[in-house]
DNA sequence: ATGCGGGAAAAGTATATACATGTATGTATA
DNA sequence: TATACATACATGTATATACTTTTCCCGCAT
């Protein structure tokens, strides 16, 4: 007798089936309220519980706004923005069918410039890692990787092989990254990465600069430059997947 | 006499802190069993369902692996992938503190090429809406966009005034979207972008090619081009945030 | 040794109940 | 009229309980 769909499918999960198909077909007006808890109960014959969770979980994937003792609404339509995916470069050239192979140029320890000391939020100067790795797809050049590494997160950065695994997966595996900064710019190559790219001075390269923290400790700063005719950064994904 | 935190937060969020703290300090390996429900029960004093909601919201958050009738262990690392956001350009520039404008060169109704319409994914070459407007930002121009738009989603496409209006904006409000595919590369400005933009021939530019989806259908098919030496895409974010 | 069966253990779901907390509203009082 | 308080109602949290579903493992019989 329920309006519920019959899928074999957890109860809480037919609630939000059901809220969302209702939200989907404009039955329950944009700017309205919503049913009560305690309404969905009499009109699905569920407990209020099960009405919570899926009441809760629509509102973390976005769909729904709730404000305690008032009441639930409609979400406006999506955030003002969606996102772009960047994968390891080894892991892409692969899947593409092709071969991946890197050449170390740099594996060092530093003392930091000034700047860059900053960028890492240190307060003293602490020496740190340096890399610079060049990514081939087919033998072709099609990124160059410069990467300083905090050495207090990841202490035996230097004793790698980095012809074999990636520097990503190394780093990845080595510590949990709590929050990421991406800036992605267009640049012409200068004289040193036109050379270690095989391209010429002055071509356009996609340049992206990635921070990442692990808590609140800088891990590591990145600048990648990719061949903008060799290569492009892409993804397909969708926005309403995170619940 | 509990070892939870004793934050001003929900006994929940306290366990889930608990548990991330133990996984960040290392002190449960990551290749074995965390403590089961019930052990967490007679170890925290809380309750069964207290304990399985705060393991449930990590486990949708990435950082646990829940096996029904196995147990609970720690997620690998990380995904290999990290995102970067795309923000609609006009907010961005405001945000800046910047003046935005924008120039509409075109606004028309078309018959698509071949290719366009593949894009679309049509059988039958359907008429579409295209518009190319330039955004500047303080009076110097940063961005072309070119778009193509499906009337059938978006009817009124050509009825607006876009130099009001951001078309992000309008097409954000009118249809949700349901997936994104972007594809980000860096090329040089061929003769008719540099007139638009007001640079050199040749000079490096971001050029991002976007489609949207409503359900299975193609929205909307967006190059946007921007100037190199003068936008960036950037972006700060918290992989964990997805709980 | 192999295979089968049953029990133990683990996570998953569902409910009833109670209390906590925040919001709006109406009524009584100054 | 305006303020304060009481109340109703909404969501939020916490617990006890019961049952389900899945997996693992051990012991027994073949």
């Amino acid at each position: 007798m329920s309006a519920l769909p019959d899928t074999a499918s957890p109860l809480y999960e037919k609630v939000k089936e059901y809220i969302l198909t209702n939200i989907g077909t404009g039955k329950w007006s944009k700017d309205r309220k919503l049913p009560s808890e305690n309404e969905f109960v009499a009109a699905l014959g569920v407990s209020r519980m099960t009405v919570h969770r899926a009441l809760r979980e629509l509102t973390s994937a976005g769909f729904l706004i709730r404000l305690q003792g008032v009441g639930t609404f409609i979400a406006p339509p999506r955030p003002q923005s969606t996102l772009i995916e960047i994968n390891n470069i080894a892991a892409e050239i692969v899947a593409r069918g092709n071969r991946h192979r890197s050449e170390v140029l740099v594996l060092e320890r530093i003392t930091p410039t000034k700047e860059l000391s900053l960028s890492f939020e240190f307060a003293r100067r602490v020496s740190l890692y340096h890399s610079v790795v060049v990514n081939f797809e087919n033998d072709l050049p099609v990124q160059l990787e410069e990467r300083f590494v905090n050495p207090s997160l990841i202490p035996d950065y230097d004793k790698q092989d980095f012809s074999k695994t990636a520097t990503y997966d190394y780093l990845m595996q080595k510590t949990p990254v709590t929050e990421v900064e991406h800036i992605i710019s267009a640049v012409p190559a200068d004289a040193e990465t036109a050379r270690h790219l095989a391209i010429d001075i002055g071509s356009c390269c996609l340049l992206l600069h990635r921070r990442t923290w692990t808590g609140a400790i800088v891990a590591t700063i990145s600048k990648l430059t990719y061949v903008g005719s060799r290569y492009s950064l892409g993804s397909r994904y969708s926005p309403s997947l995170r619940a």
